[in-house]
DNA sequence: GGCCCATTTGACAATGATTCTCATTACCGC
DNA sequence: GCGGTAATGAGAATCATTGTCAAATGGGCC
């Protein structure tokens, strides 16, 4: 019972619509970028909805949101796991990456401040080998 | 020779304001923050000005730069080494804090999957002490 | 000091992502 | 099917950030 009993909502069509192609790529997409994926399948959304329905999944946990070096907000489905990103900075392939040593470092480093309720973001960015090749 | 050169630029009345005002807080604060308190301090800098100094100390290394969880960027002095940071969610109150533990950790992630030319972001949150007993 | 000029500034417009509004529409249980 | 609520969409509104461009200014030089 980690998380089954959420409010639910409406499976409309423009929610599977925008889960749907949530799973058609694997890197972070901007909601502009996914509302235009949604367009050129022919399917009809809004791009309030987009936006709402990102939102909506991202509070859930059903996706991953994080921001550009510009500020934008990218999401990309994820694994409902606690993980971190590692990050192409050329073409945007993402890795899940996941790893005791930096969850038992981050909670040694709070509590020696005396932090508490703790949380933490981490991305690694870098150049993928297919970008390194090419 | 780490990069004392740099092109430098002048040093207005404008530019030494932004840097004095700098020091005199410690948590992360939005351009429009700071360019408030420059008006309350007296110092008239207009706010373009103001937006492109934190670029240019940004640029240099000189502030570290972040992103609320609304996309607003927010700066900081801090050290010019590399560190992360640990961060009050109530009140701001950030530290920063650095480790080799993470450092090898991440480039040890991203060799496992050949990614090269690195990296990373980090920042942990959490409820600082003071906020916790308030 | 005073002059020359590239750099910098500031007021204001422009941009662009995201959110809000609100009338219309689509689920869902009965 | 009906009714009521939750969801949608078109467009306006918001708001941080960036661009524009004429006016001001710092520095080097005589
Ligand atoms: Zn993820
Ligand atoms: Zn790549
Ligand atoms: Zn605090
Ligand atoms: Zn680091």
């Amino acid at each position: 019972m980690t998380s089954t009993d959420r409010p639910a909502g409406r499976p409309t069509r423009q929610r599977r619509a925008v889960a749907e192609v949530l799973e058609s790529f694997d890197d972070f997409r901007s909601a502009q970028e996914i509302h235009g994926l949604l367009t050129a399948r022919g399917q009809t959304v809004g791009l309030a909805t987009v936006y709402r329905t990102l939102q909506r999944l991202a509070d859930a946990d059903e996706v991953d949101v994080l921001r550009t070096e510009e500020g934008e907000a990218v999401y990309r489905r994820c694994s409902p796991t606690h993980h971190h990103h590692l990050v192409c900075r050329t073409c945007g392939a993402t890795v899940e990456v996941e790893g005791p040593a930096v969850e038992r470092w981050t909670r040694a480093i709070a509590d020696e401040h005396g932090y508490a309720d703790l949380s933490h973001h981490l991305e690694i960015f870098g150049t993928c080998p297919a970008c390194l090749s090419g």
